[in-house]
DNA sequence: CGTCGCCTTGATGAACATCAAGGAAAGTGG
DNA sequence: CCACTTTCCTTGATGTTCATCAAGGCGACG
């Protein structure tokens, strides 16, 4: 994966207790949603020199936990690499997916009243992190109100955004939630500088399912269709989007037509 | 309503342009959820003289509106009497109810990005709010930090709520969804002071059907199956909770069971 | 007392969950 | 590299839940 061609500057990454150097080109803050209050990006430019004010890079491998549900909240997250998946065990032990975050999307409106996270946050594939320490945070006052306005607006726009998905998730036919879910993946991943047509889903269809309120059997039969209707060309985890015009107005809650491209 | 007893105090309110002076009791900042920020509480005991920081407290009659969808943000409201509904308008024209908010309770937690709400606030029944301009708030810079700050946590414990609501409305039955409606008026209204088992929803059918994603007559069919069952007693718009047990453990995702109270 | 809006009740159908089983890919150990 | 297991995904058959259509009741209000 690391294909030679250490000659820049690295940071000093946390691997599971294990030290590593990993050069910076790894960390695409030019994607980060921080960006903006950044103290590193402001006071640096782009080529960031992380180890400053991340307390913790850290690497996570697939399956490896970022925090787990009651556990103290210590570090804010921004993913810098990968795809992370959070999740809310219930008492019963039942898992509800809440979210996935992609790169530059951070991982920790979830903290609670108490100080403790309120849910699970796993990561998909290899992943590393920004993580910043709260506790460094709130020595450094200033960037901790800057951080608070922003976390605030993010706040506010989530708020918004799940007063849409409360409606898709009730009334919304299934086709028209597994649309929007596409649709939404397509657009944050173009965020991240890919290609949005051609977009790799590493999560398994049973936890697309749960995030959607779907059984794991009406995800598959769908994709089904959307590949029959030629809406989707489907590969195992790679999805390429032929007809976006279909899968928009899907997304708005509209049923598929067959001349929607019209 | 209003009956005589006009010895206290009074705040001058305004009602549909016009100025009332309303006795000071019907402001019940006991309840309010900022009472622990509010320059009122703090500076001036239980007792509070609206005038000095409220810019405009203001009586809302049955069906006006607090703020239209795309109006300016200009003020930070609080529910003090009354409850108001919140919808969102689709450029379809189709309203979705998104909540509604008792007494205590803010309601400004809707504005997104450009400064402009993003949803309908109604009064259901004649309303008075605290009003706080957001212009005198920014003047007041140490009030604006403590203010952000509680409504950011206020913000954060509201997704995790829609965490839980999002798998109600995706996955969970009619009979689940109502129960939680419920039982969460129940215990909101419990923290205005009201008895919690005789409650008054002064929201039509339609309204709470909307809210929860059902058609208007699964509601109707749920509220009798529901008073078959001797859990509730309804008249009207009059509910009395018989059986707390049975109500909360449908509004935790249960189905509906004989011996729920052994 | 009549009209209107809101609520209730009944009949029907469609969408999706569930149950069940088969298949393909990925990991495992020799 | 090949059998083996396991996990994940797909496909089919069946049933339940709830939306929808339709009509009737009941209170509110003029």
């Amino acid at each position: 994966m690391y294909s030679g061609q250490s000659t820049g500057a690295a940071a000093t990454v946390y691997a599971n207790g294990r030290v590593v150097q990993l050069p910076l080109r790894y960390f695409t803050c030019h994607h980060c949603k921080l960006q903006e209050i950044c103290v590193n990006a402001r006071e640096r430019g782009s080529q960031p020199n992380l180890t400053d004010i991340i307390d913790h890079p850290r690497l996570f491998r697939r399956g490896d936990y970022l925090f787990r549900q009651g556990d103290p909240v210590r570090y804010f997250y921004i993913i810098n690499s990968g795809v992370t998946k959070q999740f809310i065990t219930s008492p019963e032990g039942a898992e509800k997916v809440v979210g996935f975050s992609l790169v530059g999307e951070s991982v920790s409106l979830d903290y609670c009243e108490g100080g403790r996270h309120n849910s699970n946050v796993i990561a998909l594939d290899t992943a590393n992190v920004c993580a910043i320490s709260v506790n460094r945070l709130n020595r450094e006052k200033g960037i901790k109100a800057e951080l608070t306005d922003c976390l605030f607006r993010h706040a506010v726009s989530e708020i918004n955004r799940h007063h849409e998905l409360q409606q898709l998730m009730g009334h919304g036919a299934a086709e028209n939630k597994l649309a929007f879910f596409l649709n939404d993946m397509a657009s944050r991943l173009q965020n991240t500088g890919q290609a949005s047509d051609a977009i790799v889903l590493v999560m398994s269809r049973h936890d697309i399912a749960n995030y959607l309120c779907l059984a794991d059997e009406t995800v598959s039969r769908l994709f089904r269709k959307f590949s029959d209707w030629r809406i989707l060309d489907i590969d195992r985890k790679q999805f390429r989007i032929i007809d976006f015009a279909a899968l928009r107005s899907m997304a708005c809650g509209n049923r598929y037509t067959f001349s929607d491209t019209a």
